[in-house]
DNA sequence: ATCTATGCAAACATTTTGCAGGCTG
DNA sequence: CAGCCTGCAAAATGTTTGCATAGAT
């Protein structure tokens, strides 16, 4: 809830503006469980701040990623924005459309091995696994 | 050069038709080592044959994806394809845009352990790692 | 001869951009 | 009050689809 202050704290010492509609698609973004798509969280920032346009909101999720403040995920059905920094894995059930994490512990040694082996200094890495989720087994 | 017959056979007793474009696009496809997005695979086929139009590779890919002979990619550039079916873990270097396999032993358990975890039953995944390849650390 | 696959162009979906006016700092 | 940010609409991508015809079986 108050990680949106230290986000906008943060905007706000690097020069960026602090508009009302900043503040509501930073703090939809780092309050939701869900890997909302840029409609989704334009729907979304709507409910309490109808005046924000589609336009702003890529335009902040841009500044945001920029800012490594979120990361895209982009799927065949067009892209998704995670605020979960932290390495993870992602979980996604094919069958309901569910995304669920996995802390970055889950991943062991990978990254260090692959860049060895590579020789490749890692940025960063995207790690996702496709299947049914426990309620969807059985259900084909 | 020719596990492009054994993929044709099998379209071909699937009962498929057997075109020019379709050979064509098979063989492109399974012999780079890029992992190109549609646009250069049609450039790339239509070197030779220049009657293939961008309809029919994109048709031909969503075949190949469905008998599950390529897979999709997706990046943030647009989707990208690959004919390396068994599971690894891609390379993509954020400087020069190669994108390197590794192969699947590189992973480990890690499919399974996440399977019992999450109790998810898998049916596939997707592993990339960001960063500057060998040939192009250092000059960022 | 049959019926699938192709090619073209139009339709689509998503994301990006240009610009005039509004609001933050 | 200077200039960044917004909203609108248009443009730019990337991909899909409909339909008439060529071509594989």
């Amino acid at each position: 809830m108050h990680q949106t202050e230290s986000v906008i704290d943060s905007l706000r010492k690097e020069g960026f503006r602090i508009t009302p509609q900043r503040v509501a698609i930073v703090n939809h973004i780092l309050n939701t469980e869900s890997h909302p798509s840029a409609e989704e969280l334009h729907a979304a920032v709507r409910k309490k701040h109808p005046m924000v346009s589609l336009a702003t909101v890529y335009k902040t999720l841009e500044l945001l990623k920029k800012k490594g403040m979120v990361r895209e995920l982009d799927f065949p059905t067009g892209a998704r924005y995670d605020s979960n920094l932290e390495k993870h894995v992602n979980l996604v059930c094919v069958k309901c459309g569910r995304i669920d994490d996995m802390d970055e512990s889950t991943l062991g040694d990978l990254e260090s091995r692959v860049a060895k082996k590579a020789r490749y200094s890692i940025l960063g890495g995207r790690f996702e696994l496709y299947g049914y989720c426990s309620q969807c087994q059985g259900k084909k």
